[in-house]
DNA sequence: CTTGGTGCAAAAAGTTTGCAAAAAC
DNA sequence: GTTTTTGCAAACTTTTTGCACCAAG
């Protein structure tokens, strides 16, 4: 029996509960390798295709929060609204706080016409560890 | 002979002129398979490797602009400031003009002490004709 | 016992690369 | 003539999927 036709049952799975550690654990915006070699060496039994329709499972029903960069995907288990700094260098991720700014959504709505709009902010710079090789290095 | 030791010489190739075209005359954020779609329709001959190697260069030299998303990399021949706006049900993505927030860089900078800070606005939201097509189908 | 989840291996999608031949300069 | 660029095919990376077995409820 189903609750609804839209959501299926969810099992409480050891697999799942070590994705969801592993997400918060690693902190810094792990990808699913990561999240896979964490959960690897607790479990040698789990694979990483477990791994991936996990992360995936999380980050639709909003548990965490995935990030597309150019590096590839990464995973936040914070999920309040909040920015990433990227060091275009060596690819470190560092949340950022700042106050959400609704006012542009309802302006960008207002020019495209387009339904429930939100943003996100994507920062970019190079990180002090990266700042003090490059200048050595010149 | 080299202009200097970090910057190879470029030369002027019928594929090269023809892979600005394309994402120039495609417009709307096309994809490297996209792109490759255009040339090779043009001269059969072009390779998608070509296209790839060429995307990639007129990207690293600012000529055009990378634009990372959830459904892959899109390309847009527009590289002064501006952010894009993506639909949710139909990956559409449409520009966005909004002045440049400068202050937000210089106090991130402050926060994190990241260098050369700078961001990017990713918009999201349901475009009209997906709306339209949501509204009849509930 | 029923259905969702897992492990495995194979497949898919997207992108990069080595190399010999071709083109640009 | 020299060096960059190309085409091709193969390799690589990241993510998804089919299927038989396992396990949560």
């Amino acid at each position: 029996m189903q609750v609804s036709r839209f959501m299926a049952q969810r099992r409480r799975t050891h697999q799942r509960e070590l994705v969801r550690e592993a997400v918060t654990a690693l902190d810094m915006h792990p990808t699913a390798s990561q999240v896979y070699d964490y959960v690897h060496g607790i479990d040698e039994r789990i694979s990483l295709a477990t791994v991936y329709r996990n992360l995936n499972l999380l980050a639709e029903e909003g548990d965490i929060l995935a990030i597309e960069t150019a590096t590839g995907r990464h995973y936040d288990y914070r999920t309040d609204d909040h920015w990433h700094l990227v060091c275009t260098e060596c690819g470190t991720m560092v949340d950022v706080v700042l106050p959400y700014d609704e006012s542009v959504d309802a302006d960008v709505g207002t020019m495209t016409g387009f339904d429930r709009v939100h943003h996100h902010m994507v920062f970019e710079g190079i990180c002090p560890d990266c700042a003090r090789s490059i200048e050595r290095s010149e």
